[in-house]
DNA sequence: TCTATCCATGTATAAAAATTCACTACCAAA
DNA sequence: TTTGGTAGTGAATTTTTATACATGGATAGA
């Protein structure tokens, strides 16, 4: 009975401060106590779920598949974005959108952002950042070389000078192709004094954005002509790889897949990246699912962006179902 | 499309904040933002009803009646007790245990408690208070006299020491009857030195409990041996008198009904009781409805303890319909 | 293109809330 | 009855949160 009592007090001291809005202070002397303890009520009024705080996620958004991504993962955000199709098109746009928006409103003054050039989802989210009249950003250093075909090497260009301009940063270049003809010509354009100084910055990034690819050719590798034999990306799969990031292989568990070809890849390894106080991913679509899972499982990604329908696919549990899919 | 991004981020927040108990430091941080503006994302989210938070009375209290009486009358504080049944007797007993337990929890040190002898329902709420070891209350002041009948005069003594006893504090007894038989019988009564001194402490009653009773003869009235003749009490309802707070009268609007009664009563004024800090009001029952309404009118009431089924009597308008019941 | 005004933000600070501390009462077991 | 542990309290303090203020950019109208 006494109890009864106890709780009515404690919910009315709970009406009082979350409906009225009135201070515990105030409270307090209202009903001669303390403020000590009308904290302490309030408290109490949680554990007894007199008071129950239920966060609601606006519509669009996936405060659950985010939850279950960082439970899943261990990474340390996600953001799960509407898309009213499961189509690379959309998706794209959508995580570009979403990606522009975090990295806008999180950038820090003085950070050097590295970017990865060969993500048409990256390309979105440039398409989408606002410029920035106070320069924010101290450099935007690109991490991957451009592509063999020159029209690309051109976009890829644009894209971290574009981004450099937005946040108003100094772009640092990658004069290089992505890829190499071999060990040898890689070593030749590392001698660039360019080249050199851009990769040095590398250890400095604070913020590296990039893309996660599936070994399948995506629409720009393929354009990109034919950098990676055919029969150099079925031994990738052969060892185990599912997807890439900036032309780094990985298998379904995260680790990295070495072959010859990493000798040939000029740009930031995962290694470089696993270093980077934030690593931002972009990614989505129904073919790069278990690229991205095993991103994901490698632990150098800190923020994933992708959309509600590879959420879900990467929360549920069935990750391998997606195999041949 | 930013508005929504905004809210996502708004939804994450709040869940970083409601849901895992985060402080606003951290998450700022984490999302590397200023704790000011995690503060103000977090009223956002409020306006923006993405967190809502309810307080869901306790089952067996009554959150709603109890605001309903405090906008109606404009009291500080109202408790409604659950009650099996609309019978005195068992209405009298929840009461007294509710105002005790209130009492005790708020009865603050030094206080000087101001208590009618004259209700069945204030001796219920003393035998359910609980023994304060340390001395809390200062003075126990009885503000109405004994009553005629030696036995009943007893017991409205102990009633008063018994509650000094229980808190701790100093009886001060009103060694006299509560209704002279006089006018001058009163005056030779008021020149007892431990009369006029009990009564000098009225003015510092800090506390002051009070029974409201209904013109009505109650049984303890009854049992008091007539104090007031019929004749007299028919007197004080021709004038409009609807019930008494220490045998003074008012009318169902609250205003103090003054008859010649009153020079013969010795206790505390409704003039006397409006000047106390808090005075809590103890009635229930069926009969009293009239008499409480009165009585919460006359604006002296700062706490009322009662009943489910007065509660909703009261809070529903037609008060006048319960007149003859 | 140039104001004037409006927002949004972070910093610094004020305000509010939670917690530590010291103490009291209470209870159960010795 | 004593003792040792637990629970609950308010005052003082620390921690956390909200706000006042100043700044810089965005926006709209001249």
């Amino acid at each position: 009975m006494s109890r009864l009592n106890e709780l009515r007090m404690i919910a009315r001291v709970a009406q009082m401060y979350h409906v009225e809005n009135q201070r515990q202070a105030d409270i307090a002397s209202h009903l001669r106590i303390s403020q000590a303890t009308v904290s302490r009520m309030l408290k109490r009024a949680l554990d007894e779920e007199i008071v129950r705080t239920t966060v609601v996620a606006p519509s669009g958004t996936y405060a659950d598949l985010e939850a279950g991504l960082r439970d899943k993962y261990g990474i340390a955000e996600a953001i799960v974005v509407e898309c009213s199709e499961d189509r690379d098109g959309a998706i794209m746009a959508r995580i570009g959108e979403a990606a522009a928006h975090f990295v806008e409103a999180t950038l820090q003054p003085g950070e050097i952002i590295g970017v990865s050039s060969w993500s048409e989802t990256i390309l979105k989210m440039v398409e989408n950042i606002h410029p920035m009249k106070s320069g924010k950003a101290k450099y935007v250093v690109q991490t991957l070389g451009g592509m063999g075909d020159p029209t690309v090497q051109i976009h890829a260009n644009q894209l971290t000078t574009r981004l450099a301009k937005l946040t108003g940063a100094e772009a640092h270049l990658l004069s290089a192709p992505g890829v190499a003809q071999s060990r040898e010509a890689k070593l030749v354009l590392l001698g660039d004094t360019y080249v050199r100084e851009t990769m040095e910055l590398f250890e400095k990034v604070t913020l590296a954005i990039v893309g996660i690819g599936a070994i399948e050719p995506s629409s720009m590798l393929a354009r990109s002509g034919n950098v990676f034999a055919t029969r150099e990306l079925a031994a990738v799969k052969e060892a185990g790889g599912v997807g890439d990031m900036s032309l780094r292989f990985f298998d379904a568990d995260g680790n990295p897949v070495k072959t010859p070809l990493d000798d040939r890849v000029i740009g930031m390894s995962l290694g470089e990246l696993s270093g980077i106080d934030r690593v931002i991913a972009l990614a989505g679509g129904q073919s790069k699912t278990r690229a991205i899972h095993g991103a994901l499982k490698s632990g150098v990604i800190d923020l994933l962006v992708t959309d509600k329908f590879t959420a879900g696919r990467l929360v549920s549990d069935n990750i391998e179902q997606h195999e041949e899919e």
